[in-house]
DNA sequence: TCTATAATGTGTGTATTTTACACATTAAAT
DNA sequence: ATTTAATGTGTAAAATACACACATTATAGA
């Protein structure tokens, strides 16, 4: 390093105590959680959403959220909410934006990390009796409280795509499923309809499904067998190369 | 809405008043925005890093960071980093994840939100005689101060990702490129080598190239054609179904 | 000026993947 | 037993990806 550096780098360098203070005295914001629960029900996706506990959005829904402790870490936050709203605590979870607009809160300025999850439904019992908490079919979201509607439509935007990608959606199904449960999932999820024989021929093609020589029960009609997911041979296949497309 | 259903909301709707006292008195944490940016310098991405300004990391390379105002939107402080360090307003930037570890900066709970920026190195004049900024190949991009590392390995695989999926890489380019410039782009960011004949083949069938009827200045040997990316056409189609792959 | 060199520019054939459909099979309901 | 509405399997055409060969053009040096 040359000696011009030396002096550079010692005029640049602060005092830990010096960024403490700025740390401790300035530029704090009240930091969030919001989380997009996704659930499958009824060939239907699902979004858990709670009436609004603030006056202003009285009647409206709105996204699990709360204020993230300070010695918590972010991911914990949302671990912590989808424990005290669903009872599940080993589910799946991401993060996907931080929305900071200045005025988006109408308390004050609080920024949010919001995290998108998938449970299956009939796993968890959540305390919807009080009414207070429900189910929404996401073809029925809309005009929810504060920015939650920008923040729900891009957080099924990201599943969208994600779940094509990466293996998330069973995450949404019961450990044994059907093929037509499968493609309901993906139908319900991107909106489309999709070819049922091409459907089965590309998921057999990947080889990542266990036949577990089961047939579905209490079907209406010819019973169809039940497979499983081999998380542990996706794992070890780490495919990279995509290809330029756009 | 039924009675018990009124009770209910009134009972979980808070005024506004002790939303904002929550806001005001509690859960504060201090923001800052990171920002990872790349350049595009003699066929090497670059990553544009400046020494830590804290005696802990005392030789160590960081990202371009800063705390939010509280009367900043996110967005707005990822562009007043750029406009400072390399004084471009016009340029690419998008956020990509929050890290938000209790420890992760040792001068007390700090989140950051991190954005990734695409530049043209030409374009710009930072102001790095100093020695304080400096661009890096991020070949030997190693041991960063604080998470920064972790931040920047993140960054770049999502860059290797989406610049797959959409046309970013333009922005490290100059306005008017040759099919070659493309490729060793494409080639330095995802690290791999590419069949000259199938790349060309693969961005002629897009069809969105326009051909400027130039031909490259100064080349050491036979000069190719300059084109530019028509931004326009790629605007209004909008592909979205890419398939199920995993 | 001629020649060697090292790029660019253009195919061409093969393998793989996607897409569109057709038909047989099975269990439940009548 | 017959009808019904699913599941399960196959096949051919189209589109895309991949591997590779050869002619063209400008520069550099003998």
């Amino acid at each position: 390093m040359s000696t011009e550096d030396k002096i550079t780098q010692a005029k640049n360098a602060k005092t830990l105590q010096a960024i403490q203070s700025e740390v401790e005295n300035t530029n704090k914001i009240a930091l969030s959680v919001d989380c997009v629960i996704f659930g499958f029900d009824e060939n239907k996706l699902q979004v858990l959403l709670i009436r609004s506990d603030l006056k202003k959005y009285s009647g409206k829904w709105s996204l699990l959220g709360d204020l993230v402790f300070p010695k918590e870490d972010l991911d914990a936050a949302a671990y912590r909410i989808l424990k005290q709203r669903t009872g599940l605590s080993d589910v799946y979870l991401e993060q996907v934006h931080t929305f900071g607009t200045v005025n988006r809160h109408p308390a004050g300025r609080v920024v949010t990390v919001t995290y998108c999850s998938l449970i299956n439904v009939r796993h968890h019992k959540i305390n919807i009796l009080d009414n207070e908490l429900h189910w929404h079919d996401i073809k029925n979201v809309t005009d929810l409280a504060f920015d939650h509607q920008q923040i729900f439509d891009n957080c099924l935007k990201q599943l969208q795509k994600r779940v094509q990608e990466h293996p998330l959606g069973f995450n949404l199904l019961p450990k044994k499923f059907s093929l037509r449960d499968l493609q309901n999932l993906y139908e319900a999820i991107l909106d489309i309809k999709m070819d049922r024989r091409n459907f089965r021929k590309k998921f057999f093609t990947m080889d990542l499904l266990i036949d577990l020589n089961e047939m579905e029960q209490d079907a209406p009609h010819r019973p169809g067998k039940l497979y499983k997911f081999n998380f542990e041979k996706y794992e070890k296949k780490n495919k990279k190369w995509v290809g330029i497309d756009f």
